[in-house]
Formats: structure tokens, sequence, C-alpha cells
DNA sequence: GTCCTTTACGTGTGCGTTAACGGACGTGAT
DNA sequence: ATCACGTCCGTTAACGCACACGTAAAGGAC
């Protein structure tokens, strides 16, 4: 771990000038088969590894420049999601990476539109949060074909031809509030889940996992219903007060849209606050009065920050340094109690000075 | 965000030389004071931030060295916490710093006589796993007085003048495994805490946020004794047993050593698993089928990866650029289920290829 | 033999920053 | 007037890499 090679000592161990070495380096032409081997073997032995700091100084001329398309609504998750994204991009500035942020008003509208314009402007990358994943695939397929390199993050679109997708795995995401919730309430019990539309792939594979674990942890117990409340806060709280008058023996409900608040109001209008434990996704400022009542038991949290980082980071490596890009990369989502809610990003003050200090505050959320 | 305006655009903006820029910038001699102010508008007229991969392209002669100290035994742990480090380490090689590690080969053993060697080694820096914090203390603030930053992981010192440390707090630890553990069970439990030696700040704090966070989330919950197991294997079998068969009602038991193990096995002995809710601190592969079976309910999570990787990218930004070192950075410790334990590196296969291919398996632990 | 290609190398320049060096100017002492 | 010295500032050589360019040697056509 000391100072390492570089192609100065390369060159000099396979008793050639460091143009060859870069030739043999980087597979250009103009180099002999031999002369090539030679050099090859000379830097693997001494271990060579480029320096990046060099490599980016040198290679200043030609910009890397990745589009960044994400909504701004919903505020609470997207926000976060670009904070990661560009700190992330802070960090690659100096390596000479550009980006270029499209929004959206909100998921996927004019997606589609603000697509083909980004593929107009010919980026060598592009992150994405695909929220009509059938409609942009085709896109996305074709902007890979044209050599961009496609990763979404957050929602998937799996028909289409991506480089790679950072996400939470909303599956894991429903079983962990399945395990949860059997593990909270008593054996035999009967739960419910409140989704938002079941058409929704996310919303489907997240039930779809709450519902198997529940099973799973749970000897005897039951799902006594499937809400669908479409998004709406009105619905959300009118059918589940309905679904509370109809089970009166309802241990538990999870709730996988943003629409929790309503839900909540709905169990403290029927004064079965306490008694139904709730276990929500996400998390936002007005949920940590709740979670700290106890009014809400538990919420799973998809570390938008990180999903935001590491789809920048993956794209850049690999645009950069041509570290290949992982086909899934998989997050463990945050679980939120009572007592670490206070660690998480959306509870803590923003930041005095945008820049550097947000870097430090003093809890880390992992 | 666009290309970024250099020392030579400031230069040309305040009518000087990139030397008199330079000079103005790092506050070195030589400089009128009107020229200084010129300079240093003209730098913030134009958003200048120095070029990070230039910088380190230019330092090169002057290497960072940092003292990394920590044990090696328990594995599961430390070679996490290592394996963070060293990951860390790899990315500021390009910035000129130097790595050194100093293996104990336990938490503490002959930890100053250690400390004493890397002292005279006059490092830039040290990580450090203090052992015995109280004889450690003195030769901490030493360093610290000789401009030797010193770095604490895992464990405190706080009696020393360390410039930070990165920890998961052991209230919170505790806390956690308290708020689950009255959710787990029924209101009016009794529970119990098998821990190290209390005399270890360390475990006397995990214990109290677990105490305090039980009774505050149970109602007329009650903790019906602390056993202290003083690391031992066989001790921890043989007084989870005792304890067992004192309290026929025991519904809970907190494990906050590496013992969980024996533990398990003595409800397994007394055919009270799966009554008796486990809930236990840290990770390792042989944990998992107890996971995956039930017996271990939960785990409360410490990171170590994290932990180390934090520690020297805090002490690195430092020393390379200035960045002004937290004072305590405190992580937020993951929660082990069931459904999610495959997410954590501990259970992870051990890469195929040790260098690269590690930073990208399909999982992230976060 | 000359002239032109092609192949297979070596050389030179520049990226932004740092730090060593040196020059211009002013001041005070001899 | 000369010299020594200090202040303030410009100049320049690295750092490691990428890439454009220069250049020998070999081969072919005439």
């Amino acid at each position: 771990m000391s100072k390492r090679a570089g192609i100065q000592e390369v060159a000099a161990a396979a008793g050639v000038s460091i143009g060859t070495v870069d030739r043999a380096l980087h597979g250009r032409s103009g180099i002999s088969g031999a002369t090539c081997r030679r050099v090859m073997r000379a830097a693997q032995e001494l271990g060579y590894r480029p320096n990046l700091a060099a490599r980016a100084l040198s290679g200043k001329k030609r910009r890397i420049r990745i589009a960044v398309c994400m909504p701004r609504e919903i505020h609470y998750f997207y926000d976060q999601l670009w904070a990661g994204v560009y700190a992330e991009a802070e960090l690659w500035a100096d390596f000479g990476v550009e980006f270029v942020h499209h929004p959206l008003k909100e998921l996927g509208a004019r997606e589609n539109v603000v697509l083909e314009k980004i593929l107009q402007s010919h980026p060598d990358g592009i992150v994405l949060i695909p929220g009509q994943p059938e409609q942009a695939s085709s896109l996305i397929t074709r902007a890979e074909s044209q050599g961009i390199r496609v990763v979404c993050v957050s929602t998937d679109a799996p028909a289409s031809r991506r480089s790679g997708i950072v996400c939470v795995d909303p599956l894991l995401s429903g079983a962990l509030a399945g395990e949860l919730m059997a593990k909270f309430v008593q054996p035999g019990s009967s739960v419910a889940a409140v989704t938002g539309m079941l058409s929704t792939e996310n919303h489907a594979r997240k039930t779809e996992g709450f519902t198997r674990s529940f099973f799973q942890h749970c000897p005897k117990g039951s799902m006594v219903g499937v809400v669908e409340a479409h998004e709406h806060k009105q619905e959300s709280f009118q059918r589940t007060k309905e679904l509370l008058a109809r089970f009166d023996s309802l241990a538990g409900i999870y709730v996988n849209t943003v629409n929790c608040l309503p839900v909540r109001d709905a169990l403290i209008a029927c004064k079965r606050a306490g008694k139904v434990k709730l276990i929500t996704t996400d998390l936002f400022r007005e949920m940590v009065p709740y979670l700290k009542d106890g009014t809400i038991a538990a919420s799973i949290y998809q570390h938008p920050y990180q999903q935001g980082r590491l789809a920048v980071a993956v794209l850049a490596q690999h645009l950069v340094q041509g570290v290949p890009i992982p086909p899934r990369r998989h997050i463990n989502p945050g679980i939120v109690f009572s007592s670490n809610v206070h660690l998480f990003r959306e509870v803590q003050e923003p930041a005095a000075s945008p820049s550097r200090s947000s870097d430090f505050s003093e809890y880390e959320e992992l």
C-alpha cells in the first residue's frame, strides 16, 4: 500500500516507451502482438492501476455528460433522491463528468417527450425514474442501442434493455412489513393492506410480498382485505373506516402508498389507534409525531438519498473507469421506529449551509 | 454545473499571476493585503473551487500517512470493519494517502505498546479502536497535541482529546432492541437481558438503553434480571438456563454480547424457543439459520463495514481537503430479520475476485 | 536506386495545482 | 554610491496520463 507503479515504471520494466504502454493498455492499434503481451505482463506483475487523478486531468477535453430525468413530486421522496444524485455528482465534477437535470412535474408526466429530447442531446448516460415503463421501454432500448447507458432508479423498466437498476426490491419491502406485522400481532390475527392502484407493478409486488411473508410468519393468520385507495386521501380515509367497521377484530394494517396519514386518522376516528398495528412505507416529517406516540408502529424506509447516490455512482464509475454496470443493485430497506426516527435524513434539520456541511450531519443514515 | 473556473481564470480576473493566486488562497506569506483581498474577491465571484484531481497530482511528493490500529478478533466483526477501512483507503490511494495497518491480536491487547510505536512513526492521522480507553487516553491526547489527528471507531475514548468518533450509539442500539421487544411481547410481560461485563462502558450503555426503552414502550412490563455472563460461552448457557428455570413466564431475552448462540441453545434445551423472544446484537454466519427459523426474532446490526469506511473517509477528507472532522458521527444501526438477513455483508458469498467485484455485489447493505 | 506506404515505436504537449526559484523594487546601513 | 536584505510578485518544473505527432525501419512498385 505504498507508492504505486505508474505507466513509466511499466514502460521501464517492459523495455519500451510510455507511448507503447499506452497503446497496449488501451488496445490501440500500432503495436505488435509480442510487445503488447510483454507490456501487459509487466503491468500485471507490477500491479499497475491507472492514477485516476492524472487520467481525469489529461482527458479534460472530452467531457462526459449524464442526463438525469426524475419527477419533482412527491417532494419528500424525490427531493431526497435528487439530493443524493447531486451529492455524488459533485464528487465526479473534477473527473470531467457533467450532469444535466431534466425535471418532470410528477412521475411519468410527459416522460416520453422529455426522454426524446434527452436522446437528441446525445448524452453518455441517463439516470431515469421510469413512470410509465411500458411506453418508455422502447426509448430506453433505443438509447442503449445508440451506446447510451441507461440506469433506472426506484422503479424498473424490466422490458427494456437498460444497463442497470438501483432500487429496493418491492417484494422485499413488503416481506419485511409482513414479517414485522406477524411479530407484532397475536397468532391467528386478521390484518389488511391499503395500497394504491394494484395495476401499478410496484404496489402489487409490495402487497404480494407482505401477504406471503405474513402468512409465513404468523401461524393461522388471515388477510381480510386489500384496499385499493387509488392514491387518494379522502378515499383512503373513507375506505379504512369501512374496513374497521366491518372487522372489529382487525389487528393490523399495512399501508404501502404515500397516504398513511388518512389511514391513521381513520384509526383515531374509530378509536382503534394502538389496537390496530399500523405499518407504513417511506418517511416524511409529518409522520414523526405518530411514530413517536405509537400510532404508527413502524415504517419501511427506501433510502431515496442512497438510491440517487448509488445510481450516479454506478453510471459514473462505468463511464469514467470502465467498471461494468451491475444489472441489479438492490438496497436494504431501513426500518423506522420511534427510537431511531431521528436518525433519518428526512427528519433532520435542513443544513445551514447547503454545500459541504450537509455531508457532515451528526448522524449518518445507513 | 458546466466547466468550472480554475486558478488561471481567477488570476486573469484579479490581474495577477497564478502564483499570487495560490499564495492568496492558501494564506501563504509574500503577498500584500490589498492584492490578497482582490484575489479572494475574484475567486468568490467566479465561484472558484480547487480541482481535486489536479491537486492530488501535484502534491504527490508529500504523501499522507494514516495508521490503522484495530484488533483481529472477534473476526466476524473486525474483518468487516477492516474491509471497510481497506475499501475506502483504496479510493484515497490516488490522492497520495498511505495506510499502515497495526493489527492487535484482540481488543486492547498490547494496545499502549503498539500506540507508542505508532506515535514514534509520526503519522498524519490514526484510526483507532480503543480497547482500554482509560489507559489509551493519555497517548491519544499526546498524539493530538503533536498534531496527529485521532479518530476512534466502534468504541470511544471520551476522556481523550480525540478529534472524532464514529460509532453506533450504544444507548440507541439498546433502545431499538427495547422498543422491538416491547412490541413483540404482550403488555405486562417480563423480560431479561444477557450482557457481558457491566463494567464495560459499552455493554452497560446498551443495557441501560434497552431497559429505559422497554419500560417506555411496554405498559406494565418488568425486567426480571440482568445476567452478567462475562463473555463466556458456558456461563452464558448455564445462567440462561437458570434464568429460564426461575421465571417460567419470561417473554423475552435481549443479548448484547457475542454469545447469543449459547443463549439460544439454552432456550432449545428448556423447550422455550419461540415462546421466549430473543433479540441479539451483531450478525455472523452461524446466526442465519436461527433467524430464518425464528428462534432469534431480530438482531441489532452495527454496520462494521460502514464504520470502518466512514472513519477513514472522515480522516482522509480532513487531511487532504481540510474538511473539519465531525466530533461525533453516529451510525443508524440496522435491524436484521428473517426477510432481510440475506442482504447483509456477513451473509453474502465471499467475492470471487477479491479486488473490484466485491464492490458490486448484487445487494447494497445500507 | 528513388519514392511512397505501412508498421511499430518514441517524443512532446497539455490538463490544474503546487512549490521552488528568481527578478524587480524599495529601504536602510555602510 | 554600493551592497545586503526583505517584500511582493511572475515564472516554471514537476505530478501521471492521454493523445497527437514525429520518425525510423521494412516492404512494395516503378
